[in-house]
DNA sequence: TTAAAACCTGTGAGCTACTCATGGGTCAAG
DNA sequence: CTTGACCCATGAGTAGCTCACAGGTTTTAA
């Protein structure tokens, strides 16, 4: 199979089978006529484990290295059990913290009802924030964005 | 202040008070005995006006926007207050999805209990991944591992 | 007085997991 | 024989820092 062909095999893109590829989650052969890449069934194997794994938050790296012990006849379940329960927690810490930004938002959003659109005077530049008060503030937490970069797409 | 006072006073490290510099948040003047960064009060409010928005979800972009519109006498109130209620249903969205991940991850750490950890024999990787079957799948969501980059500490 | 510690400077790279752009080669159809 | 659809490798861009580098400056203590 060709790069297109197999990233519609698995359902993703070509751009991600080839950054895979230049990741070492995948080892080619090369068509000797025209030096394009080979895919056989093991690869589409590896590609639909590792978006699985993906979707299950594992990293890149934590898949790369999955699928080397395989490869090297190691059952990777163990490890992939302990990580999978690293994950789960830091996933759930996420939702909290999430949530406790939310609910600073949502009272900054209450208190807000009340206040006037200042003009900037040279001592305040926005009272709406300026005046926000952090009471329980952002514990190790994460106020970033979360920008849409983020967003799967397969 | 030098750039080490002004991180002081504001909660945050110098690293960040030169990359908000770099990117034209703060307007330093300069000592010309040695060239040293000169901050003066308004930097220290704006600095602390850009730390709290960051916390409350505000990006960089929209920090930089903000101060000038301020700079220019013209109230960013009312921006803030709008593009505030779009970052809300943005991190609304941002749990929804976590949490439909946290589900997926309980729900296949569940199934996982009553499986045994496979020898990889050139058709299976991991069952445990492999057989993991996944049902509603991963919305627009983010299963991304979320770094500990993350982390703030300020 | 001088030497070391502790600060300051700007710039460039690194982090994640892709995605997109560039500039080019290959191939089937008309 | 050209047009268009595919392939190739590589580099840059994404957000918001953080860290490392290679120096210059200031403070402190011997």
């Amino acid at each position: 199979m060709k790069v297109n062909e197999l990233a519609k095999a698995a359902g993703t893109s070509s751009d991600t089978v080839r950054y895979y590829t230049r990741e070492g989650l995948l080892n080619p052969s090369r068509n000797p006529a025209n030096n394009y890449q080979q895919f056989d069934a093991d690869d589409l194997r590896r590609l639909r484990f590792a978006r699985k794994a993906r979707q299950l938050g594992f990293s890149l790296p934590e898949i790369k290295t999955i699928l080397h012990r395989a490869d090297d006849h190691h059952s990777p379940c163990p490890m992939v059990r302990e990580v999978f329960e690293q994950r789960l927690d830091h996933v759930e810490q996420e939702i909290a913290e999430l949530q406790r930004l939310r609910d600073r938002m949502q009272s900054a959003l209450k208190a807000w009802q009340a206040m006037p659109d200042g003009t900037p005077d040279g001592h305040t530049i926005c009272q709406l924030i300026e005046h926000w008060d952090d009471a329980d503030g952002p514990a190790t937490a994460s106020a970033t964005p979360v920008s849409s970069k983020e967003l799967n797409h397969d």
